[in-house]
DNA sequence: CACGACTCCTGCTGGC
DNA sequence: TGCCAGCAGGAGTCGT
């Protein structure tokens, strides 16, 4: 499931055949995923060139001198570079045309959207969809004293407070559990309680473990060209995340699973107070 | 505003 | 062996 890691590998994986390229032409085989795909804005890139990618939390954006092609990989969808001719399987919903290569967007369970946002229509920054988008974990922007002072008000779970991305971005269910490890804070606590100092744990361990992921996904990022690659994700060792009632890796005490809005965290009791 | 529930979708797992 | 309920998950939307 791809969270922010996977999505910046995804990014480094395609961006040396995307940047600079020419758009030859586009291919949706479906009217949208989570959305309806923007099919005059799609079909109008023929002839334009992507200048350069980019991304904001979740989210990947490809540059063209007019506007931006926003992409979302939601929770099953992976990109790859392939020979133009490759043929479609059943997931494959979009295609991006590049001469003789595309870029191809697979998203068995469609949740994952293509957006299009008009140069014409302001900054990028102030779309619907990326202007209540926190701080980006791995930017100088993010610190503790950001996560403190966002959360004087917030009487939610810290875990529910980082997966809401508003303070900061790209934290999703598996890393969530993972920070809040490393950081020694119980996933339950009311994130207005959290002092600075603690969210100073918090927000390095936050920098680690994104970065860790980072680190491990570059040895795939050949596999993003290519038919017989798994691009998109990358297997990982988890301290907690997926790991009921097995030993913790510490202390050795059972690792529980408790549910936090419908979503599964995963913790140690003993090391998380 | 803050927050929790609900929702979209398909593939996989476990129970019978 | 087959069927089906339940779960997984990002994040927007809606009701409180």
């Amino acid at each position: 499931m791809p969270e922010l890691p996977e999505v910046e590998v995804t990014r480094r994986g395609v961006a040396p055949f995307l940047e600079g390229r020419c758009v030859t032409g586009v291919v949706l085989r479906h009217s949208g995923l989570r959305w309806p795909f923007p099919v005059a804005p799609l079909q109008a890139l023929a002839g334009c060139v992507i200048r350069k990618t980019g991304r904001r939390g979740k989210y990947l954006l490809l540059h063209f001198d007019h506007g931006t092609l926003i992409l979302h990989l939601g929770m099953s969808g992976h990109l790859r570079v392939l020979p133009a001719a490759t043929p479609p399987g059943k997931h494959d919903h979009f295609d991006l045309l590049l001469n003789e290569e595309m870029l191809r967007l697979t998203d068995p369970r469609r949740f994952g959207a293509v957006l299009w946002h008009d140069a014409q229509d302001g900054d990028l920054e102030n779309h619907v969809l990326l202007k209540k988008l926190g701080a980006e974990p791995l930017e100088p922007s993010f610190s503790a004293q950001l996560l403190y002072r966002g959360t004087r008000n917030r009487k939610a779970a810290i875990k529910q407070v980082l997966l809401a991305g508003d303070i900061v971005v790209g934290v999703g269910n598996i890393y969530a559990s993972e920070s809040l490890f490393r950081a020694g804070i119980n996933p339950n606590t009311p994130a207005h309680r959290i002092a600075l100092a603690r969210y100073e744990k918090l927000a390095q361990a936050i920098r680690e473990t994104l970065a860790a992921a980072i680190e491990q996904g570059g040895s795939t990022l050949r596999d993003f060209r290519g038919a017989d690659g798994r691009a998109g994700y990358f297997q990982q060792t988890y301290f907690v995340y997926d790991r009921a009632e097995e030993p913790c890796r510490l202390c050795g005490k059972a690792v529980r699973q408790i549910r936090q809005g419908q979503r599964s965290t995963f913790y140690c009791a003993s090391c998380q107070k």
